[in-house]
DNA sequence: AGGGACCCGAGTTGCACAAA
DNA sequence: TTTGTGCAACTCGGGTCCCT
């Protein structure tokens, strides 16, 4: 447990908050997807063309996979899961078909899946030929939704991303991760998408003011997720979680800090929240541990 | 032809659940 | 407990149809 020795390896990605590079603020970005089905491969081809961490796009599990083969069976027919173990998951599939105005259900067949190899038996090979099929396309395929949640999980490993729109889908940057859009943008064209990038200059009232509204907010909904999930410790809960909420905080102070320019007077409003954090985690820790509140050691704020 | 209403599909997100 | 995934809900843009 010596991490708090080695230099963390946010204070890189936040800078130190004391200049900005030149007169830009950041970037306002925002992606659009292929359509077309992605395969797994060639995303691992492309993260690792762009020099980003190929962890962000794991295989599927073969449980999920077939979940999604099974939406594209569905036509036709019900599919329910009817008995799961550790190993195996069993279905059900039952024929609909509509006779003289009404639904009628036969029967199909069951089919196992092993969880851990992926492979699919049953008595109906035809079903089972049909199922392996689309079971292999689909632990190949990567979707939109897919692709977009791994840049998101791009970002959320390496930078920041703070939404500009409630309903997402366009997002600010900090100046200081540009080399990090410049690599994501890479990766997102070479899988045939597209990144647009609109930078940010400092000096006009309109845009700073926006950029500090979109830091600040991000920030403080960092701040009431941990208050929350402190909130929601209990005697149950581990050590570890207690350190892992420590760290969090840390973070958050980091960024503060890093994007202190961005805040201005909101900066103190932060600060302030975070305080409040600070504090209930280490009342709650000193109840969990059971010993003086002045006791828990917070390296925090 | 132009404009409005409606429908559909794609993209994104929050929430719930299962696996690790 | 955390992480990853599916599902449902929402927004938005494009296409189609109908009315003026």
């Amino acid at each position: 447990m010596n991490e708090s020795k080695k230099p963390s390896p946010i204070q890189s990605w936040v800078g130190d908050g004391s200049k900005l590079s030149g007169k830009i603020l950041g970037e306002i970005i925002t992606w659009k997807i292929p359509r077309v089905a992605i395969s797994h491969a060639d995303l691992i081809t492309g993260l690792m063309a762009s020099h980003l961490d190929c962890d962000v796009a794991r295989e599927l599990a073969p449980r999920n996979a077939f979940a999604r083969a099974c939406s594209k069976l569905d036509s036709e027919r019900i599919i329910r899961k009817i008995a799961e173990d550790n190993a195996n998951i069993s279905f059900q599939f039952t024929r609909e078909a509509n006779e003289g105005g009404k639904f009628h259900y036969y029967f199909e067949s069951l089919l196992f899946l092993d969880k851990h190899s992926g492979n699919i038996t049953s008595e109906n090979l035809e079903l089972e030929q049909l199922a392996k099929e689309e079971f292999g396309r689909c632990m190949e395929a990567r979707t939109a939704n897919d692709v977009t949640r791994l840049v998101q999980r791009l970002f959320e490993r390496h930078a920041d991303l703070f939404s500009i729109r409630d309903q997402g889908g366009v997002y600010f940057v900090p100046e200081v991760h540009q080399d990090f859009v410049a690599k994501v943008e890479s990766f997102v064209r070479n899988i045939g998408g597209s990144l647009q990038r609109f930078s940010i200059s400092a000096g006009s009232p309109q845009g700073d003011r926006a950029v500090q509204e979109a830091v600040a907010h991000g920030l403080q909904g960092i701040i009431d997720e941990h208050m929350e999930a402190v909130a929601k410790f209990g005697e149950d809960t581990r050590p570890d979680t207690l350190h892992r909420a420590e760290e969090k905080i840390r973070i958050t102070k980091l960024k503060i800090e890093g994007y202190g320019l961005y805040l201005d007077k909101k900066r103190s409003d932060l600060e302030a929240s975070l305080q409040q954090a600070s504090e209930l985690l280490r009342s709650r820790m000193s109840f969990l541990i059971g010993a003086p509140s002045e006791e828990v050691e917070l390296a925090l704020v």
